[in-house]
DNA sequence: CGATAATCGTTATTGGTCATATCAAATAGT
DNA sequence: ACTATTTGATATGACCAATAACGATTATCG
């Protein structure tokens, strides 16, 4: 079932693709009704949020990187030299409950701490080799389990809509 | 692995655009650099999550409803008869935890649980007229608070647009 | 300079969500 | 009857999110 990006602006009708019979009144799952449920955004959003997250931790079960340390090496490779409140807030991560987090990846020999030179309260946080040939690897593991299955369910196009109304939503809401 | 800035097809973006200069390399968030992260569909699926819950509890504030206990009044609502492992599994919600949420339900005098005459085992789960009451005005404000707020940033055929891809991700994928 | 305020990483703690195992009561299957 | 399954419930543990506070360091400015 393919994704109609283009479709009219139907706002009252929402178009759910003509597989149902015509008398198909509502949205069901298991035999009841969700009401609209189905019309209410963010649970949409939950639910799919949910089973991109479930799929990003399959596809990542070989080095066992969690979306959130993904995103966190990431980061830390792309801004060598900056510190833990600076990587954690981008990320809407607490300062204190990155520390654990820093905890684990610092133990599995991913990144390191070092004290700054200019400020000596602050960590400047840095990949070790070992953590960017993870985080190589796990780079490779999403874009072609991950990201491609996506692709795949959506389309390109529409992949690139959705992602687009969704920065708009975490930019502008 | 180039972050396409703008391939943005059919979909119209809500204004924002024009502030940054043309070769504007690559995303920021506060002078930091997101890297593959503005890509990955998880991130932003997540980050856009967060951010439309949070104006829903903000619509609700004076309903003092959640999310979670909003959809479960509407489908008990909508589903007047099924007990609580029924209504529970519809919204992926373990029976275990369901317990307490109903608890406060109907401490709050929403809802009941009526030993079913079948099936003596289970609970009967049916809406209060107290319940019915705060449900249409809960209605009420999501709709005219929470999603006409989706409505303007999003516009409606993207908003529409963005339900059924969603949609699709979570039935799909 | 020196006193005060602010910042950084950290600890502790609390509250909330999610998940599993288990239980008594009731039912279903044989 | 005997066993297995189901329903609601309890307890518990893992994991996040959020706040307050502390020592060390740096910044402010009188």
């Amino acid at each position: 079932m393919t994704v109609s990006r283009t479709a009219d602006p139907n706002v009252s009708k929402p178009a759910r693709a003509a597989r149902e019979p015509a008398d198909a009144p509502e949205a069901e799952a298991g035999g009841i009704r969700m009401g609209e449920l189905s019309e209410l955004l963010g649970y949409s959003l939950k639910r799919a949020q949910l089973r991109v997250f479930d799929d990003f931790i399959r596809c990542m079960t070989s080095l066992n990187l969690t979306p959130a340390q993904f995103s966190v090496l990431l980061l830390i490779d792309r801004n060598p030299g900056r510190n833990q409140t600076e990587i954690a807030s981008t990320l809407g991560i607490l300062r204190p409950n990155f520390v654990a987090m820093l905890d684990g990846l610092e133990g599995r020999e991913l990144c390191v701490r070092v004290r700054s030179a200019n400020d000596r309260r602050s960590h400047i946080l840095m990949l070790t080799d070992k953590g960017r040939t993870i985080l190589a690897r796990a780079k490779k593991l999403v874009a072609t389990r991950h990201e491609a299955r996506l692709n795949e369910v959506l389309g390109p196009a529409n992949r690139a809509a959705l992602l687009e109304m969704l920065a708009t939503l975490a930019r502008d809401f």
